[in-house]
DNA sequence: TGACACATTC
């Protein structure tokens, strides 16, 4: 019950002479059915919702005893135009209106609450109003159709909302300009067309206004239409269209120019405005961004705190540290962090985002790790940029674990969570999280979408299942450039250069033209297979025919295809013929070669280079070390060792994984960690004796430090795949193939001895290197000794 | 009474 009515509507000889207005007001209607406020408290509402005071204008109409209908609707209106914060709130306060049942919803009240729903993406609410609206008679009201069309098209129900278009007695430009708007936020270009085109012809004869060009040109944008832009442009200068200071189409004009690639017309637009307000510079912004020219962008942010703070928004600082995020800029990335939480716009939840997203593509894990626990409100984006982070700094199962969280706290993964996840499958070669992701995808509807399929086929194709990948690939509804890439990358991997060969020559049949990447992959994959007279075939095609300039990268890959087939002295004169200077990673191509091949005297020429030029990352440190230890200078090996502690890199230990019923068992070098590993540790050592009376000797040059030959032997047999591939042969019944991944590069005794294992114990067992699969099976393995 | 531009995760 609301309080008592004052004495003054009640009693209206009480009180004469104080408030003649409102005692003749209300005297004057029966309070059941047409009840009026007091005009200076109906005026004072008013006044709260205009200054933009909503908790006061709240208070006040909590205390007005008996509001009506249009107290009701000025607040539903301040509340609806306050965006998804306070949508609830206006409907809360619709459902209020609907339970007092004294001032019941009118015209004015529908449009409201419908835009609140739209705001809220609340489908079932919208449609209890509609049915509201429809027993008020008034679903067929100009305001209240447009209303439902808006909602209805947001929420991607675009036959009700045809339905509501039809039924409209009349429609003027607005009615249209939802149907417009509608279909363009779907992308739905023909569509959007079409009723654009409508809208001008016959009866209806209507010419598109300001807002139909502001709804139409994110279209344009998202499109890269550019051509349609210019028209547009054009059209709306002829037309003279512009919105009351030019800022709306202003700043969608520059944002589609931007978008289309084209910066200099964008800028032009943005130069040309009289009026700016931060849309505008977040979009110019955010342009240069998109565009890739971070310097300029950050030139521009700076421009606009130049001219005050009235400017800055979330989404102007979360282009910025989108820019830090790519320029690897943590400095400026800081002072940003520092800004948001001076100006208050830390609890944004974009900007949040870009910050966590910004430390953590950094690899400032911890700083992303503390900024998102203490997040008041965590979104999709922001566990997604966690998992990211994680999984882009080699923490996988820490990846798994938000994922789990995720779930755990009701946050769904949308397309750029799972892509970001199924690379951890990939990367712990973990098998059945792989299939879970893939289950997970399908059950969201996620599985015909290009990138969820380029990382499957990665993932399948990496854990071992290339078969599968190649079921992916060819069900794909559409395939972009690194479908084909991977894919090829993925035949590399496994040795089978054969099918990479076949499936790069079919692009052309799919329209589909090879980039860079696409012949380094080729070419890695001729390298994995030996094919080292047709990689060298494609690296020459590939400038000649397809006029693609061969990056370092390429040159890896060559070096790598040479070295690694055999022919060192020729990949030696390759490198000498580079038109630019080899870098750390070509020569430890051919370093890595030399130590399979065992030639101490080029790897030694070879280990001068790369100290001159410094070894860089922990794989050249290993390898120079390697190759001294196999010529027996271990004191050259040790100091390398000891150059490579002082520079701080740290050799990661060898580690190797087998994934049993979906849980993961990781194994190091001598490990003796595992509840089981006197098992293990005795099933190596009759495996051991069953190999040396096949004629098995260890081969010591593999071990690195300078160990009495029995510890060497040692030393060897308790490598880490060693270990994994023990456990998997007491644990997997007969008929199961025993699958590791290993971190490094496997080890050359390893190799032999699986090769034996494969052989004594008769089971196929598949090896993941850093580099490649080795499928070891009667005593032979796949990469025919070459890897 | 009504629409409408910018942004974060891949």
């Amino acid at each position: 019950m609301r309080p008592r009515l004052p004495a003054t509507r009640l009693n209206p000889a009480a009180a004469p002479r104080r408030a003649p207005t409102a005692r003749l007001l209300s005297t004057a209607a029966p309070p059941s059915d047409a009840r009026h406020l007091q005009p200076q408290q109906q005026q004072q509402l008013e006044q709260l919702i205009a200054r933009g005071d909503l908790s006061r204008a709240r208070h006040l109409f909590d205390e007005i005893p008996d509001p009506d209908a249009r107290a009701y609707n000025a607040l539903i209106r301040a509340y609806s135009w306050r965006g998804p914060a306070h949508a609830a709130g206006a409907l809360a306060l619709y459902a209020a209106m609907l339970r007092d049942g004294r001032s019941p919803p009118n015209k004015y009240t529908f449009p409201f609450v419908l835009k609140a729903c739209s705001a809220l993406l609340d489908l079932r609410a919208g449609r209890a109003i509609h049915r509201h609206a429809a027993r008020a008679g008034l679903h067929a009201d100009l305001f209240v159709s447009t209303a439902l069309i808006d909602l209805y098209m947001k929420c991607a129900r675009f036959r009700p909302a045809n339905a509501v278009f039809r039924a409209m007695p009349a429609r003027d430009a607005v009615a249209w300009n939802a149907m417009v708007a509608g279909y363009a936020l779907h992308g739905m270009y023909g569509h959007a067309l079409e009723c654009l085109l409508r809208m001008q012809e016959g009866r209806a004869c209507l010419r598109p206004n300001a807002s139909t060009l502001v709804a139409l040109l994110p279209l344009l944008a998202q499109q890269s239409a550019l051509r349609q832009g210019k028209s547009v442009h054009a059209y709306s200068v002829r037309a003279s269209l512009h919105d009351k200071d030019g800022v709306l189409v202003g700043t969608a004009l520059l944002d589609m120019y931007a978008k289309c690639g084209n910066l200099l017309y964008a800028q032009r637009v943005f130069e040309a405005m009289a009026v700016r307000n931060d849309v505008t510079w977040s979009a110019i912004i955010g342009g240069f961004v998109v565009c890739g020219r971070m310097l300029e962008a950050f030139i521009l942010f700076k421009d606009m705190l130049a001219q005050g703070l009235g400017f800055l928004s979330p989404t102007s600082v979360a282009s910025s540290l989108r820019a830090c995020a790519s320029l690897a800029d943590v400095r400026i990335g800081k002072q940003l962090h520092v800004l948001l939480a001076k100006s208050g716009l830390q609890s944004d939840l974009t900007a949040g985002n870009s910050l966590l997203s910004m430390y953590a593509k950094a690899g400032l894990i911890d700083e992303a790790t503390t900024l998102f626990n203490d997040m008041a409100a965590k979104d999709t984006v922001s566990y997604s940029a966690l998992v990211s982070g994680y999984v882009q700094n080699g923490m996988a199962d820490a990846a798994f674990l938000v994922f789990r969280k995720m779930q755990v706290c009701n946050v769904e993964p949308d397309v750029a969570t799972m892509v970001s996840l199924i690379p951890a499958c990939a990367h712990l070669a973990a098998l059945q999280h792989g299939k879970c992701s893939h289950g997970s995808v399908i059950v969201r509807g996620m599985a015909p979408e290009t990138s969820i399929c380029n990382a499957l086929i990665d993932m399948y194709a990496k854990c071992g299942r290339i078969a599968f990948s190649r079921q992916i690939f060819d069900a794909m509804p559409s395939r972009d450039i690194v479908s084909w890439n991977t894919m090829i990358a993925g035949y590399g991997i496994h040795g089978l250069g054969k099918e990479a060969t076949a499936l790069f020559l079919d692009m052309k049949n799919h329209a589909c033209e090879p980039d860079g990447v696409t012949f380094i992959c080729l070419i890695s994959a001729c390298s994995h297979s030996g094919l080292v007279t047709e990689g060298k075939h494609w690296f020459h095609m590939m400038a000649q025919k397809y006029g693609i300039t061969p990056r370092m990268e390429h040159y890896i890959s060559m070096v790598d295809l040479l070295a690694r087939g055999g022919f060192l002295d020729e990949a030696y004169q390759f490198i000498q013929s580079m038109p630019m200077k080899a870098d750390v990673r070509v020569w430890g191509a051919l370093l890595a070669a030399c130590r399979v091949h065992k030639n101490i005297d080029l790897g030694k020429q070879v280990a001068r280079v790369i100290q001159k030029l410094g070894p860089e990352g922990t794989g050249n440190f290993v390898l120079l070390s390697n190759i001294f230890s196999a010529a027996g200078r271990f004191d050259e090996a040790a100091e390398v060792r000891i150059i490579q502690k002082e520079k701080g890199f740290k050799k990661s230990p060898g580690c190797s994984w087998i994934e049993i019923n979906g849980s993961l068992h990781a194994f190091i070098g001598g490990d003796r960690s595992h509840p089981r590993s006197p098992e293990i540790y005795q099933e190596l050592h009759n495996i051991l004796v069953d190999i040396n009376k096949l004629g098995y000797q260890a081969d010591t040059s593999f071990v690195l430090q300078d160990l009495e030959e029995e510890e060497k032997e040692k030393a060897l047999l308790y490598h880490s795949e060693k270990l994994a591939i023990a456990f998997g042969i007491l644990t997997l019944s007969e008929d199961k193939d025993i699958f590791v991944t290993k971190n490094l590069r496997v080890c050359g005794d390893c190799h032999t001895v699986i090769k034996y294992m494969s052989l004594v114990r008769r089971r196929d067992i598949i090896v993941r290197d850093a580099n490649r699969f080795h499928h070891f099976k009667n005593g032979q393995c796949s990469c025919g000794d070459f890897w």
